[in-house]
DNA sequence: AATAATTTTTAGACTTATCTAAATTAATAT
DNA sequence: ATATTAATTTAGATAAGTCTAAAAATTATT
């Protein structure tokens, strides 16, 4: 069974490879994870040995296949913690990361599949980031945060993030469903709020409505 | 802060002497914690040293009122979340212990209450064990799970520990509610079921029922 | 291609938590 | 009161994870 410090690195290399492609340098481990690269390379002969990661010395490491689905594994725990974090126990979104980084590490896949049914298999955390299913599948990248579509595209709403009441009723107002074409018109950089079309008539919304609502691009 | 051992030490003393009273000796942590009593040596001395314990070589070990409440801490963290894992992700009474035993090390006291406060501040947790509140105080023992009510002694109802409505709906079938005089008549002892009257008529209620119910007795 | 700068690894030390085996203290029984 | 037994502590090892400082390998620069 891995350690919480053998879990933690196999995450930071899931995220360095996912970031910059190919193998991970000794120097950005340590820099993500805030250790001396001393450690890191003491940790890669470990997890090489274990066949968590290929390592070939002075040349970077990357995830094995069984490196790889695990460390997805983790990044789902966290990102599956933090919608409960938000949707259910009101945290503000920047209060979360901490904690879930903690949460993740429980091993449990009954409990962490039953987190995920609990909170009606979300396919994105509140950060906007995409959670990766069961079968550590992440969703299909054509649906992406109302937040996160292009300028000038226009797409199409498939799913919404969250499923609090008040937020569903508030989406009723702006009168957002699925199906509904929308479209971002102009961002305002100082509260992060979006100027948008929905069904071709202008709107505003927050980052936070924008982030919980799914687009699929047309 | 307190490492993960540190905390399991912690919360296996106030066990015990809750259990036994006084003070606790070396060999039955070392029982309690599947460890050897050498280990628990170097541990008493290293929490001594933190005042977290008083100890006395050869003369076992209690805690402080700083270790104290850091246990009962433990011990509400740990209960809570077996409610949440019983009440809201559907998990067997069975299953929830080793589960619990992890999150009790979560560190955010923001989540520990925030979690209460979704759960509806329970007082007990699924086994029937007290929750004590955010201030350490455990709930007043004039209220007992109905499971746990004694033979012929006669008791008003005066919570309900689970919120969900098809419990609620269920004890309303039932004819129980806040302030209902009940009494248990027979224990089951295959399925752990009681013949039990309410308001004075004969009725039959499931454990799972019972232990839901707080009592206090008349 | 040789040198300098940077990156990475190794060597040695430290902390936490555990263990086995031996020594010590306390409790019990003659 | 001694001797025996049981409980507890100490001594010495080991493994995980980290660090600093020094050595080695790689990369960049002249
Ligand atoms: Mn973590
Ligand atoms: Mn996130
Ligand atoms: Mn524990
Ligand atoms: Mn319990």
């Amino acid at each position: 069974m891995l350690s919480q410090a053998e879990e933690n690195y196999l995450k930071a290399i899931l995220k360095l490879s996912q970031k910059n492609g190919q193998s991970v340098s000794t120097n950005a481990i340590a820099e993500e994870l805030n250790t001396k690269a001393s450690s890191v390379s003491d940790m890669m002969k470990k997890l090489s040995e274990k066949s968590w990661i290929h390592y070939v010395k002075y040349q970077g490491v990357s995830l094995t296949e069984k490196g790889h689905s695990f460390a997805v594994h983790i990044v789902r725990k966290h990102r599956l913690w933090e919608v409960f974090l938000v949707n259910h126990l009101n945290f503000k979104l920047d209060e979360v990361h901490d904690i879930a980084e903690q949460l993740e590490h429980i091993k449990s896949l009954e409990l962490v599949n039953k987190l995920d049914a609990f909170l009606n298999f979300p396919s994105f955390d509140p950060h906007g980031d995409p959670i990766p299913n069961e079968e550590g599948e992440f969703p299909k990248s054509s649906a992406i945060p109302f937040s996160e579509l292009p300028m000038k595209s226009r797409g199409k709403v498939v799913a919404v993030v969250m499923d609090e009441p008040s937020f569903l009723k508030y989406l009723d107002k702006l009168n957002i469903s699925i199906g509904s074409q929308v479209e971002i018109i102009e961002v305002n950089e100082f509260d992060d709020s979006f100027d948008v079309k929905i069904n071709d008539k202008q709107s505003h919304i927050s980052f936070d409505v924008a982030k919980n609502i799914l687009i699929s691009l047309l």
